[in-house]
DNA sequence: CCCTGATTCGC
DNA sequence: GCGAATCAGG
């Protein structure tokens, strides 16, 4: 593919329109969001904002590996260390068998009973025991860190602290991980008959 | 891990 | 001019 009139203005619209370099190459198609971020510096357009803090106040510091008359292409000067590197020695939590809670901060306003869980009453109970078992490997994502592929089941209490996403791997297309999508798209017969 | 843009440089 | 490879950061 090649950079036509038409494709240039798509890029210079969705650009400044906030889209990402990938977002724009997916629309585009036949590019890569290098070759359109590439084109993006070749137009000159590399900032988005008009005048003000962008998003990373870039330093331009960069210092030039000063020239290479020779032919030595080797941008590559990955430090060499040879040292095995002794085990990390990473500090564990305890292990805690009991989730209790240890040091609640119950700052749940008056009255005002939890928000509803949408893990709600009683589901098939197979998949709600898939789902306890699942929230315990849960990523526990922040809001922020959700993405496109992360299961977005929240679990614990959004008044509390211990409130976190799932986090694990989606099951391609749905919003949640399996487990969650078991809970989450019931067929409507299970839930009909509601007391009332 | 996923993602973002920035830069370099052979083509 | 182009964009893959790489870099740097979140």
């Amino acid at each position: 593919m090649s950079w036509t009139d038409e494709r240039v203005e798509l890029l210079k619209k969705m650009w400044s329109e906030g889209q990402s370099a990938s977002q724009i190459a997916k629309e585009l198609g036949g590019v890569t969001r290098n070759a359109v971020i590439g084109k993006v510096h070749r137009l000159g357009l590399s900032n988005r904002a008009a005048g003000g803090a962008a998003t990373t106040a870039k330093a331009p510091a960069k210092e030039k590996p000063a020239a290479k008359p020779a032919a030595a292409k080797k941008p590559a000067p990955k430090k060499a260390d040879p040292k095995p590197e002794p085990a990390p020695e990473a500090e564990e939590a305890a292990p805690d068998p009991k989730p209790a809670a240890p040091a609640r901060k119950q700052i749940i306003p008056a009255g005002q009973p939890l928000p509803p869980q949408p893990s709600a009453n009683e589901i098939p109970a197979e998949a709600l025991k898939k789902v306890s078992e699942i929230e315990k490997s849960a990523k526990k994502l922040s809001l922020l860190e959700l993405t496109e592929r992360t299961c977005k089941w929240p679990i614990g209490d959004p008044a509390t602290e211990d409130f976190w996403f799932c986090g694990l791997p989606v099951q391609a297309g749905k919003p949640y991980c399996e487990a969650h999508v078991g809970v989450a798209f019931q067929p409507m017969s299970s839930r009909r008959d509601r007391k009332r």
